[in-house]
DNA sequence: AGCACGCCGACT
DNA sequence: GTCGGCGTGCTC
């Protein structure tokens, strides 16, 4: 008998299939790892396929060394998966397998848990000699105890009398397999009957089709979701669930924990290496039913799934932009089309492409159109930070905000405030002769973080001295651009003394539990003012906010991404959602120097839909994703002469491929990368904007050109979310 | 990725 | 004469 392997290297030259022959008597099966001879050395792979004969050239071939498990850790399903995904994304195949898996699954860096135990010795009499105190006394607490006790129970007594007690004997080691219990926070379960709106999304969502659960802020999708996986698992099928990773907060794994217990397995990004294998354990093993967790969760080793559920399917971190790159919506489609499931994909602003293929009838949609509680979502002034310059004011906060938010403390209420930039300032410029400060490796400008004093290059981590003088004119009258978090945070406590001021971005939750102490310090401080970035957006609700503020909404507009427009909608709605959650009046203030702009006008209404059918309309005519595709060929290399000749080579040869099928090509060019250099690494792209029909040959066409060319200086990527 | 093989410079 | 630099090419 003869196997398919796949060595577990990802090197694209590597990314082919093995040939091994599975000696007599060894239980080998597809999906199982094994070690086999690989050159020189011995290495771990995966057994893809077995079968009769072979084609390689029986003389070469090596004998499979050994198996890892003896169990097949990858199930047929993800086999056929790796192969779509490989294809589909352009992935090497073992780079795709190691996606589901847990890290600690390679290399054979070893699994299940283990520790000692001690226990006495019930066949041997004890018989220590008076001297043996130490020891003695090991022995009366494990008598005490009588139950057997972890070396860390033991901790108390020394190493070595432990030692010499096992030497002689008297006490014995076991090693036991625990559970890592990751988990521990519990919550009475809340049970709230649906609404109508609710009970007709569960009755509708069946079958095998995708559904798109447009439901606005508030009105209970969790709900749904937690009665369609009761539903599921009463029909002895199992479940995944995915959440963006920010909102896989305690309280909303409390709320899944007390309804559904044991029975969820959560994976998120807090679990240690060893918790993580656990969970994924106990869904292989069936002792789950139900995964939670973000993006990776889709890989959950489940089979028979009964429903698939994305939470707000809109996120962006849905895509993974590196590595494996990969589309969590094609791989859940993937799965729920083989294991003929519903595949429910849920939000209150959903994606435009979505929403586009729920118009078209690829998916099918359902709405909740009204909030659970009744209320109305808080009214939202949009203030022009232009007309309060002409008025004199040219600081962060309009007359307004200020305003709202005297009477926030005045009242001891909250308020948080948004701004998409951390950091102090976004940049250092020299006035006199218009000098940027930029990173040495990067070629983009650095940010100023005034609380340690450095400039930090926001791509690669690399900080730098705050500069006096300019480098380049040695004038000091360096001057920072665009304010951030920091910055906001000095002008409050300077405009606002007495009140607690809180600060929550990437800078200020780098510690492990920061987050949570922010969040809880907060809570309890009345009156207070959070400031931060896209976190605090997300599912915390805090009865006392009162007041939102945005401090520089076009900020995420002026990316130079067709997604800007939607992706500011969507970070409106939701930071908006924030104020008025209790039965307080909430208010959000919306501060833009481009108050004509359609997106606040919809914005401000929460007007999904006729903010859908501009986009698309937009979309249509500029002819832009979900109506032709994106594809960006990125080139980057130490050696910029090697990247511009590569690319030179490839260029010319797609331009033929444009001549093949003129009407297909929307656009096509070659040039720099917007960031020339990161990490020291000359960058240049070819981007290309194809129409939908024919598209995705023209894609593969493309990729085996560069392909042929290159195979570790190019990225090849479809509809990028960001183009540095 | 690793590792062997291979073909040129300065060293106990 | 040899030790060792890292370019090239192969791994069933």
């Amino acid at each position: 008998m003869y196997c398919e392997v796949i060595i577990d290297q990802d090197a694209k030259v590597l990314d082919k299939v093995f040939e091994y022959i599975i000696p007599d008597g060894m239980d080998a099966r597809e999906g199982m790892r094994v070690l086999v001879p690989f050159g020189s050395r011995i290495i771990q792979g995966f057994i893809i396929k077995i079968k009769q004969e072979c084609n390689f050239d029986k003389a070469k071939l090596k004998s499979v060394h050994s198996l890892v498990d003896d169990f097949a850790c990858i199930k047929p399903e993800m086999l056929q998966l790796m192969k779509f995904m490989a294809r589909k994304n352009h992935l090497t195949l073992a780079s795709t397998l190691r996606l589901f898996i847990t890290s600690q699954m390679r290399e054979g860096k070893v699994k299940k848990l283990f520790k000692n135990f001690y226990k006495l010795n019930s066949a041997v009499d004890i018989q220590l000699p008076k001297t043996a105190k130490k020891q003695q006394q090991i022995v009366d607490y494990l008598k005490a105890q009588n139950r057997p006790l972890s070396a860390g129970e033991l901790a108390g007594f020394s190493a070595s009398s432990l030692h010499s007690l096992i030497d002689k004997q008297i006490i014995l080691r076991e090693s036991i397999h625990v559970q890592r219990k990751p988990f521990t926070i519990r919550q009475d379960e809340h049970r709230v009957t649906l609404n109508s709106d609710q009970a007709r999304a569960c009755q509708l969502i069946n079958g095998t089709q995708t559904f798109l659960l447009h439901g606005v802020t508030g009105s209970g999708k969790t709900e749904v979701y937690m009665h369609l996986i009761e539903r599921t698992l009463a029909e002895g099928k199992n479940a995944i669930m995915l959440v963006p990773e920010i909102s896989l907060t305690p309280q909303i794994m409390a709320n899944f924990k007390a309804r559904f217990g044991e029975r969820v397995a959560l994976l998120h990004s807090g679990l240690s290496s060893g918790e993580r294998f656990d969970e994924w354990n106990r869904l292989f093993e069936g002792e789950a039913q139900i995964a939670i967790g973000a993006r990776s969760a889709i890989f959950a080793p489940l089979e028979n799934l009964g429903i698939i559920i994305i939470d707000e399917e809109h996120e962006a971190s849905y895509i993974s932009e590196s590595n494996p790159r990969y589309f969590t919506h094609d791989v859940a489609s993937f799965r729920a089309s083989y294991n003929k499931c519903p595949l429910v994909l849920g939000s209150a602003t959903p994606s435009i492409e979505s929403y586009e293929k729920a118009k078209n009838g690829q998916y099918r949609l359902i709405e909740l159109p009204t909030r659970a509680n009744g209320k109305e979502m808080p009214p939202l002034q949009i203030v022009d930070m232009m007309n309060e310059i002409r008025n004199g004011n040219s600081g962060i906060f309009s007359t307004q905000l200020l305003f709202e938010l005297a009477n926030v403390i005045k009242n001891k209420k909250q308020a948080m405030i948004f701004l998409n930039r951390r950091g102090y300032s976004s940049f250092m410029r020299c006035r006199d002769c218009g000098y940027v400060a930029k990173c040495e490796d990067c070629d983009v400008s650095l940010v100023y973080h005034k609380e340690d004093q450095r400039l930090k290059c926001h791509f690669c981590g690399k900080q730098f001295k705050v500069l006096t003088r300019c480098p380049k004119c040695g004038s000091e009258s360096i001057k920072q651009g665009a304010v951030g978090t920091q910055q906001v945070v000095e002008k409050l406590r300077e405009l606002f003394p007495d009140v607690k001021i809180l600060r929550m971005d990437n800078d200020t939750t780098a510690t492990k539990n920061a987050y949570q102490k922010i969040l809880s310090e907060f809570k309890n401080t009345l009156p207070s003012i959070l400031v931060g970035t896209q976190m605090i957006a997300k599912g915390h609700d805090f009865e006392n906010v009162v007041l939102v503020g945005i401090v520089d909404a076009d900020q995420s507009l002026y990316h130079s991404d067709y997604r800007s427009t939607e992706r500011t909608f969507q970070l409106i709605t939701q930071v908006a959602g924030r104020a008025g959650r209790s039965e307080s009046e909430g208010k959000v203030i919306l501060q833009t120097y481009a108050p004509r702009h359609y997106v606040y006008k919809f914005a401000a209404n929460y007007d999904y839909k006729g903010f859908f059918r501009k986009e698309e309309n937009i979309r249509q005519t500029t002819l832009f994703p979900p109506f032709t595709k994106i594809i960006r060929i990125l080139f980057a290399s130490h050696d910029e002469n090697y990247v511009r000749d590569l690319l030179k080579i490839c260029y010319n040869e797609i331009r033929q491929l444009k001549e093949k099928y003129p009407q297909d090509f929307v656009y096509l060019d070659a040039m720099k990368s917007p960031v020339k250099r990161i990490a020291d690494k000359y960058r240049y792209q070819i981007l290309m904007r194809l129409k939908a029909d024919r598209a995705d040959q023209i894609e593969q066409e493309a990729f085996d050109i560069v392909n042929n060319h290159s195979k570790d200086t190019v990225f090849f990527e479809v509809n990028p979310q960001n183009l540095s």
